[in-house]
DNA sequence: GGCAGTTCTATATAGACAGCATGTC
DNA sequence: CTATATAGAACTGCC
């Protein structure tokens, strides 16, 4: 039996139109689009092929998405790679795919505006409250994707309602509701102690006069009524960034009330404020100053028998990589053994299972797992199926990591840790393409990535050296001909001319078709 | 035994912004 | 203001 949902969707296609449908999740959004799939006799074959090869393995979620792709239906959320989101929003506007399946992905990015927005339910999961309504704000974002004023002169925004009532609820809520307001994003901790140390490190905020006006002048103060707490929240800020070595604090008055009463903050007080060397570079590298202690504190333990996994352990055990990758309860096992045999790699101690942090930091453990076997050259498929990360989250996880690490080895090289720069400055590029470190040599070479430096690896090819001296015949049935003479020349063998600039032109007409 | 259909249970739950400098299949 | 949908396992009944 079809359910309203289906019946609207397919009425839209039926009348040649095209919808977006927002659901709450992403399981339902691709579990939608699959059963819409299968109702309708739409048939794009090209783009079929062309979401499975964006990634080197296939994941059963490109499989899956193919499948309804090429029945003209689509599912679009945050674990699909860029190039399938791209293929999926430039389909949709050239009319090949009629109904997308979206979690609020589009409602916020690129401008993908349809004749009929769907939404199925306006109550999403929540850490907090568990399923709860969301905002006014992004109702009216979804919304607002009905209609292309370029081919219609309306639009239509349909909402399901479960029940009489919830469709009470809904109209006064949603449809006579008003936007809520703009929070300030400074009033989250980790925020407004980056934006203290920046604004110390720039000189903007050079002493408690300066840093009062600042802050009376910000949105924040503005919705946070209560000045003394906001007050005593910045000085126990200033407290940590001045005992983790960021900022210096020289002042005559005594500094031991951490209670400055808000009616002394207009008085000049010859309290300084300046950053450090160390704080400075962490304000550059954006970094919250809580992940950047956390990071030095780390690396001061980085000795000769730590390893990679140590520092993919760092990096995961922060605020910045959540959400960290969940260990099922079937796992438990399997990651306690990890545990155990990565116990001296460890570069801080294991919390204790009663403490808050434990749930994160065994997650952690699973996190880094994963980014050790992405080195180890497992493909995206390996990695759904072990650790239930797509495509998308791969690349995402990836960023983060290379940033961090980029930020451990800048840390490093103030800190005048040499061992530490060199093993950081190896890992990134291992994480960057996926490799074993036997590949890193080939890596070098332009056009060479994980497969073919695998693929020359495999043929006894090993290094520079052995690119020189292997036959261009041989090169070619490895590389194909193209190619291998663009190696071949990168590596200063001569190409003969004429043969060269064939080349170009077969590279050309490769990159056509 | 082997399947189709059913019920039970575990699992997950939206998204994206930071540095830097270009290029994989 | 602590729910729900989904996937997959386990189970059932039937041939």
């Amino acid at each position: 039996m079809l359910d309203e949902i289906q019946k609207l969707a397919l009425e839209t296609i039926q009348i040649n139109k095209q919808a977006l449908i927002f659901l709450p999740s992403r399981a339902s959004a691709e579990k939608t689009a699959e059963d819409l799939s299968h109702l309708t006799s739409l048939s794009q074959p090209d783009l079929e092929h062309a979401i499975l090869k964006v990634v080197s393995s296939p994941t059963k979620q490109c499989r899956r998405l193919s499948h309804c792709i090429k029945k003209g239906i689509a599912f679009h959320h945050s674990g699909l790679t860029n190039d399938q989101k791209d293929i999926i929003e430039t389909a949709f506007r050239e009319g090949k795919i009629k109904i997308i399946c979206c979690t609020p992905t589009l409602a916020a990015g690129v401008s993908t505006p349809a004749f009929r927005v769907l939404i199925k339910s306006l109550k999403r999961f929540n850490d907090r409250w568990g399923q709860d309504w969301i905002p006014v704000l992004e109702y009216l974002q979804m919304v607002g994707r009905a209609g292309r004023p370029e081919f219609e002169k309306f639009g239509e925004a349909i909402v399901i309602a479960k029940n009489e009532a919830e469709k009470e609820e809904i109209y006064e809520k949603y449809i006579c509701g008003v936007p809520e307001d703009i929070y300030s994003k400074l009033a989250a901790e980790p925020t407004l102690r980056t934006y203290l140390l920046s604004l110390i490190a720039s000189g903007i905020i050079r002493d408690n006069n300066s840093m009062h006006e600042f802050f009376s002048k910000t949105f924040w103060a503005h919705q946070y009524q209560d000045l003394p707490k906001l007050q005593t929240i910045i000085n126990k800020m200033l407290t940590m960034l001045k005992d983790w070595e960021f900022i210096t604090l020289t002042n005559s008055v005594s500094n031991n009330s951490e209670f400055t009463p808000a009616s002394k903050l207009n008085q000049p007080k010859e309290q300084q404020m300046r950053a450090t060397l160390l704080g400075k570079r962490t304000s550059e590298l954006y970094l919250d100053p809580l992940t950047a202690k956390h990071l030095l504190d780390n690396l001061n333990n980085f000795t000769n028998n730590k390893k990679n996994f140590s520092l993919l352990q760092m990096i995961s055990h922060t605020l910045e990589m959540r959400p960290l990758l969940r260990v099922k309860a079937k796992e438990q096992d399997y990651i306690q053994e990890q545990l155990v045999k990565n116990y001296d790699s460890l570069l801080k101690e294991e919390p204790s299972a009663y403490d808050l942090d434990y749930d994160d930091f065994i997650n952690s453990i699973k996190t880094a797992l994963f980014f050790s076997e992405w080195i180890e050259e497992k493909d995206e498929d390996y990695l759904l199926e072990k650790y239930n990360i797509r495509p998308g989250e791969v690349k995402v996880k990836l960023d983060l990591a290379e940033w961090l690490l980029y930020a451990s080895e800048e840390l490093s090289k103030i800190k005048n840790n040499n061992h530490a720069i060199k093993e950081i400055h190896k890992l990134r590029l291992r994480l960057q393409y996926g490799v074993k470190e036997e590949l890193l040599a080939l890596l070098k070479l332009k056009g060479i990535g994980r497969i073919r430096a695998r693929k020359l690896y495999l043929n006894n090819l090993k290094d520079i050296g052995d690119i020189k001296t292997v036959d261009l015949t041989t090169l070619s049935q490895i590389l194909g001909k193209a190619l291998a003479e663009d190696v071949k020349q990168q590596v200063g063998e001569d190409v003969p001319k004429q043969i060269s600039s064939k080349k170009r032109l077969g590279q050309m007409s490769l990159g056509k078709y």
